[in-house]
DNA sequence: CTCCCGATAT
DNA sequence: ATATCAGGAG
């Protein structure tokens, strides 16, 4: 297993290798909004997540629009999302509690967080990094669970575990990025199914790289 | 563990 | 044709 030492040097250098590659997404856009994109964005490619959300955007901005919209009006933009009728019905539920519940604010703690229809350890990791700009928590998608398993820093089962195990071996000051640079990393080189090793700049660190490469190359 | 669920990569 | 995608609830 990889230890810290051999952390700080693979975060440097994944933190080099995607410089300039900055969030664009998260700037222009409030807590609520935050939330709400990274619901639809639950087991979807981000290409069809972008679009989505910005179209549902136009329509709908703050909680009074989505509580005043039909779950029907939201399914209607957002189809084509993966889960579309739950997360509409969820988006729905979650604009009436914020309005009663919070007084029309995001909360902004986990533990509130993770009690809104929709929203788990992922999404409400996501909102307080992105939306609050905190650093109290990890957000482990499948990214970030399968790269830090590939590479060795953790040896985990679910993203629940991978967080409780990134949390004692990442130095906070990776806590809000490393989520950002994991997603880029595994949309560009460490792949799901077919990893381009040849490019990967932590590929002197990675357990993957080296177990695969006693076997056969099997790179592209 | 199953279900939710459409789009795309392999 | 199958695997996977910025997962979460029951």
């Amino acid at each position: 297993m990889i230890e810290k030492q051999e952390i700080e040097e693979i975060m440097q250098k994944l933190l080099k290798f995607y410089e300039g590659r900055e969030i664009e997404w998260s700037a222009s856009l409030n807590p609520f909004q935050i939330l709400i994109g990274t619901i639809l964005s639950q087991r979807t490619r981000d290409v069809m997540t972008e679009k989505i959300t910005k179209k549902l955007f136009e329509k709908f901005a703050t909680p009074e629009d989505f509580n005043k919209a039909s779950v029907e009006e939201i399914e209607n933009v957002i189809r084509g999302a993966g889960f579309y009728k739950q997360k509409a019905k969820r988006i729905k539920e979650i604009a009436e509690i914020i309005l009663k519940k919070y007084n029309g604010k995001v909360p902004e703690s986990r533990e509130e967080l993770m009690k809104l229809p929709g929203v788990g350890a992922k999404t409400s990791a996501i909102t307080m990094v992105y939306g609050f700009g905190k650093n109290d928590a990890i957000p482990v998608d499948t990214h970030v669970h399968r790269i830090s398993n590939r590479i060795g820093m953790v040896k985990t089962k679910t993203p629940e575990e991978t967080e409780k195990e990134l949390m004692k071996k990442i130095p906070r000051k990776y806590w809000n990025v490393i989520n950002h640079l994991f997603v880029i990393h595994g949309q560009s080189i460490c792949l799901p199914m077919k990893p381009r090793c040849n490019e990967c700049p932590t590929k002197e660190h990675c357990r993957y790289f080296r177990d695969c490469r006693k076997i056969n190359q099997k790179q592209s």
